[in-house]
Formats: structure tokens, C-alpha cells, sequence
RNA sequence: GGCGGCGUAGCUCAGCUGGUUAGAGCAUUCGGCUCAUAAUCGAAAGGUCGGCGGUUCGAGCCCGCCCGCCGCUACCA
């Protein structure tokens, strides 16, 4: 199956906190999917980036003594920081706060109010003034017997009317139901789907879509007086990376071949109102959103659990970047919640990094090194380890396609397994020298070329490192999906290097 | 309350439209090997598939009830 074109988001971060565990562990499924579909040859975009508004944001700066436009750029670079860390991949990085985002958010906005989906209303609410912010009767509590009263104020909240400018999301039940039935997958995995369906069906309700009260933020165009609230301003960022209402063309070319990765917080946002949105203004609605769960660490969610709060830098001096990737690939599948521990961590790095990849690599360049003059010979076409391969390319395959990077990554694993087996049933050091050490060898250094290249999304220094080791010329990333992966691609007569270990036990 | 989901070996989980002795990885035990990062390979052990009842020639997979756990139930980014 191949895609042919396909521009991949994460979720914009609210510059209100520093990047931890779980902003990486989104950013960097997103970033290994984007890089499969780089080796299969796709057309690839790749988008991640940081939302500036909102009223935390305005508060935040104000404490400081800054300008909002000020204070978010400065917390923003920490996510760009914490992109070169890991090693991300994407083409753009965007912030809400920029004029080319200004410039589209004022277009579909027009856009969809010309279409005749934007009515003013009145928003009526509970207002608390130290909060600025309106309350759900469910959230107040009672003070010193006063009802109603803010949860952080501690004091009454006040019945205010605003006008607002409302977005008519009921006008969409049907037709999101009816995209949901045309596109089975258009949200994954399908326990989320069905959160969505059921959510619909209860009924829409529309949402107000502007403030009065808040300066630090995109005015509507036909009332300045007014800025977009949340909903038009955050999501339509994946519309103004390519080029909505400034580039035509470039809209065109990427729309609607996108993919959100998003958390299970915010699928509502992006499964119905952003659709909808999209249709309100004539346009599609994205080909699929997928759903991934929450880190939990002791069972709580990570962002709650402030002291245990783990970062990706602290991971990466112990660990090594790549040994991060792909735990954070490999541990938590896509879609439910997940514990995620240190233990969890040093035990998966020994087992599957360290015994496994690492230690694989490291005997059979021994052993090339000691049998074969240290030259890799070529493998055997009809080697056993042929067809583990290409039941093994074909599951990869399919995984990240789902996208499933653990179990892609699992299914991987299966050859590396299976060549440990090859390498104990043949015992290679045991033997002279001779044509049959020899196609042995080549069908355990072609096996690990096979590994290398599928693992290359996950783990890409490391994979070029062990590309290199084998002898092989260029880059792993260059390679081309299935062709490369299929049996038969290590030439022989490469010089191979054993090289210190790529992942020393912990 | 309503809607949805989950409960399978010590742990994390696979098990498609029901069909011979229920699978994988990790952990454990035993044995082999010694090329390798005390890594690896093989074998074993380990499950009343939450409980009860039903449908069926036959159910982990279908139906009913019960127990336990979780998610969503909107203008919070």
C-alpha cells in the first residue's frame, strides 16, 4: 500500500508549561511515522509547533512583566529545543502568534461566516472576575456556606451576559455521521471512533467562538473588537502551514491528505468541531485523526503528577536519544494509556536494545571479523532467514500504515530473533573457514541490513551507525521501502566494523 | 443515570467472521553454547480465558444476568 502524499501534525503545545515526557511521546510517534513514509518513497509534511494564545497565556505574561508576544516566543523555544533533542524531523514549526497564521485564521473565519455558519448570540454564564473566565455550574463550590463560588477564587461568581459570536456545529450532526460512515478509518483506533459517534449523536450544540474580554488574540475580521476563542485559533493552524488563503496552490497540494496525532483530551476538538469547521467553510475534513492515550506514571496521568514529572533530557543523558525514541515508540502502543517507568525503561533497553539489536550486531561482526577476514560475504537467496524476512517486511508494513509504531517495531524484532536462533543452530565459530562460515555470515549481516533499515525510523543515528558498521555506503534514510528491505540487498565484500557497543547495558 | 470500552499465564498484552492439546514478549526454572554487551539458543513450568446461566455437535470468541475497572457526558488548552 503506499500513500503516495501525506502531511502529519502533532498537536500545537500550550506554551504554558516546558515539554515533558508526554509532548515527546506524541511528537515522536508522529516524527517515526513521518519517516516511514519518507522511506517509502512518499511525499512527506510534517508539522508540529506551539499555541500562544488565550487568557492563561495573557496572565502569565503579565505576571512576568512581558508582552504575551514576548513571553510565549521565549517558552516556545524550549519545544524547538526539546525537537533537536529528540531528533524530530518535521519541516515547519508554528506558532500561533504569527502573521501567516493571522492571515488564515481571518480567512476561514470569513469564510465560514459568508457560508452563513456564525451567528451573534449572547453567551451567558458564571463568571468569576479574578479568574476571567467562565465556570460550569458543576464546577463551583461552596464557601463558608456561599454557594457557587470559584474553585480558586474561593468567592461568589457573577451571572454576566457577552455577546459572543457562535459557530452552528448543530448544523453538522449529519454530515460528520455521514463522513464517519464513508471513512471507516478516519479515526483510529476505533474504541475513540466510537467515543466520537456516540458524542454526535447526543446532539451538537453550537459554541462561541469569540471574546470580548480577552486583547491577546486574532480579532475577528468584520468586528476587531472581538478575538477568535481557542476553537478557530488552535486548530486552524494545520490549515495555515499550508497555506490556507495566502497559497491556494500549496493548500491544495497537501489538503486533505493530513493526519493529527493527537491525545485522547483533545479528540473531540479535532474529530467534530475542526470537520466541521473545515465543511462550514467548503472544505474536507481531514483523512484521519489518530487517538493515542496518556503516559501514567504510577497510574496517574503525567501532566497531574507534577514532582514525578520526567524529561526527555534527563532520559537522553542516561539512555542515549535513540534508546528514548524507541522506548517511547515501543512501550505504549497507540490508543489506550500506558505506565510509564524508569524500570520499565532499563528493561526494555537491556532486553530488547542491548541483548537483542545491540549484542546481535556485535557477535556477527565478530564473528566476520575472526571467520572471514573481516569482510562480510553475500547471503544465500534461499537462506531460511529469506522468508522470515519478508513475512516480517509485510507486518512491519502494515504497522506503521495502522499506524501501530510498537507493534511495527515488535514485528521487527522477530528477525532479530529468528538470525540469534539462525547464528546458535549453525554455530559459525565452531566451523573453519570456508564457503559455508561464509553463507551463514552473509544471511545474518543481510538480516541485520533488513532490521537496520526498518528500524531507521525509530532509531535513525543508531541505524546509520549500524549502517556504517556493516559496511554499507550512504545513508540508511535514503533507502527505499519495500525494495530495500527485501532479501538479497547486501552485496558482500564490505568491510565490517564491530565498534564499541551501541547500547552498554544498564 | 446515559453511551462506549475493558477484565486471557507473575507482568504487559495477541487471539479475524465460534472448531483439534489457548499464543507472544518479559520475568522464573533446567539444560546447551562460548562468537557476543554474564549476551544468546533450547526446553519446562505457569491460565476454572472475571463469575453464573444459556444457545450450539462445539465458545475465550454469540446471548442474558452479576461483579470489578476505565473513558466520554461540551465551550477547560
Amino acid at each position: 500500500m503506499t500513500v503516495g502524499r501525506i502531511y502529519l501534525t502533532t498537536p500545537i503545545y500550550y506554551v504554558n508549561a516546558a515539554p515533558h515526557v508526554g509532548h515527546a511521546y506524541t511528537t515522536v510517534n508522529a516524527d517515526a511515522i513521518a519517516r516511514w513514509h519518507r522511506l517509502m518513497g512518499d511525499e512527506v509534511m510534517f508539522l508540529t509547533g506551539t499555541d500562544h494564545h488565550g487568557l492563561k497565556i495573557q496572565r502569565a505574561a503579565e505576571a512576568a512583566g512581558e508582552s504575551p508576544q514576548v513571553w510565549s516566543d521565549r517558552n516556545s523555544q524550549a519545544f524547538e529545543d526539546a525537537n533537536v533533542l529528540l531528533n524530530i524531523s518535521n519541516d515547519d514549526f508554528i506558532r500561533t502568534s504569527e502573521p501567516r497564521h493571522y492571515e488564515s485564521v481571518a480567512w476561514l473565519l470569513q469564510r465560514v461566516k459568508d457560508n452563513g455558519f456564525i451567528r451573534k448570540g449572547t453567551y451567558e454564564g458564571l463568571y468569576c472576575v479574578g479568574c476571567e473566565a467562565y465556570y460550569e455550574p458543576s464546577d463551583l463550590i461552596e464557601v463558608n456556606g456561599e454557594p457557587n463560588c470559584c474553585p480558586i477564587h474561593k468567592r461568589p461568581v457573577e451571572f454576566v451576559v457577552e455577546d459572543n459570536y457562535f459557530f452552528e456545529l448543530s448544523a453538522f450532526e449529519d454530515k460528520l455521521l455521514a463522513w464517519l460512515d464513508a471513512n471507516p478509518d478516519a479515526v483510529t483506533p476505533v474504541s475513540k471512533r466510537n467515543e466520537v459517534l456516540g458524542f454526535i449523536k447526543s446532539g451538537l450544540r453550537d459554541f462561541s467562538i469569540s471574546r470580548s474580554s480577552i486583547s491577546w488574540g486574532i480579532p475577528l475580521p468584520w468586528d476587531p473588537e472581538h478575538v477568535t476563542y481557542v476553537w478557530f485559533d488552535a486548530l486552524t493552524n494545520y490549515a495555515t502551514a499550508v497555506g490556507l488563503g495566502r497559497d491556494q496552490e500549496r493548500f491544495d497540494h497537501w489538503w486533505p491528505t493530513v493526519h493529527h496525532m493527537v491525545g485522547k483530551d483533545i479528540l473531540r476538538f479535532h474529530c467534530v468541531y475542526w470537520p466541521a469547521m473545515l465543511m462550514a467553510a467548503g472544505l474536507l475534513p481531514p483523512q484521519q485523526i489518530n487517538v493515542h492515550g496518556f503516559l501514567l506514571i504510577g497510574g496517574e496521568k503525567l501532566s497531574k503528577t507534577g514532582f514525578a514529572q520526567i524529561y526527555p533530557q534527563d532520559l537522553a543523558d542516561e539512555f542515549g536519544v535513540d534508546a528514548v525514541r524507541y522506548h517511547l515508540l515501543r512501550e505504549v502502543p497507540l490508543g489506550a494509556d500506558g505506565e510509564f517507568s524508569h524500570e520499565g525503561v532499563v528493561a526494555r533497553y537491556n532486553s530488547d536494545l542491548a541483548n537483542n539489536y545491540g549484542n546481535l550486531v556485535a557477535r556477527t561482526a565478530t564473528v566476520v571479523e575472526k571467520k572471514c577476514g573481516g569482510v562480510g560475504p553475500a547471503p544465500r537467496a534461499d537462506s531460511p532467514l529469506a522468508a522470515v524476512a519478508a513475512e516480517v517486511l509485510a507486518d512491519v508494513s502494515a504497522a506503521w500504515l495502522e499506524p501501530l509504531p510498537a507493534k511495527a517495531l515488535e514485528a521487527t524484532w522477530r528477525l532479530i530473533r529468528e538470525t540469534n536462533a539462525y547464528l546458535e543452530q549453525n554455530a559459525p565459530w565452531k566451523a573453519d573457514p570456508g564457503p559455508e562460515v561464509d553463507a551463514v555470515m552473509g544471511d545474518a549481516l543481510e538480516a541485520l541490513r533488513i532490521v537496520t533499515v526498518l528500524t531507521a525510523p525509530a532509531m535513525p543515528t543508531i541505524c546509520q551507525d549500524v549502517w556504517e558498521r556493516l559496511g554499507l555506503p550512504g545513508q540508511v534514510l535514503d533507502q527505499r521501502v519495500p525494495a530495500a528491505a527485501m532479501w538479497g540487498g547486501y552485496p558482500g565484500g564490505l568491510t565490517v566494523t564491530k565498534g564499541t557497543p551501541l547500547f552498554p547495558r544498564k
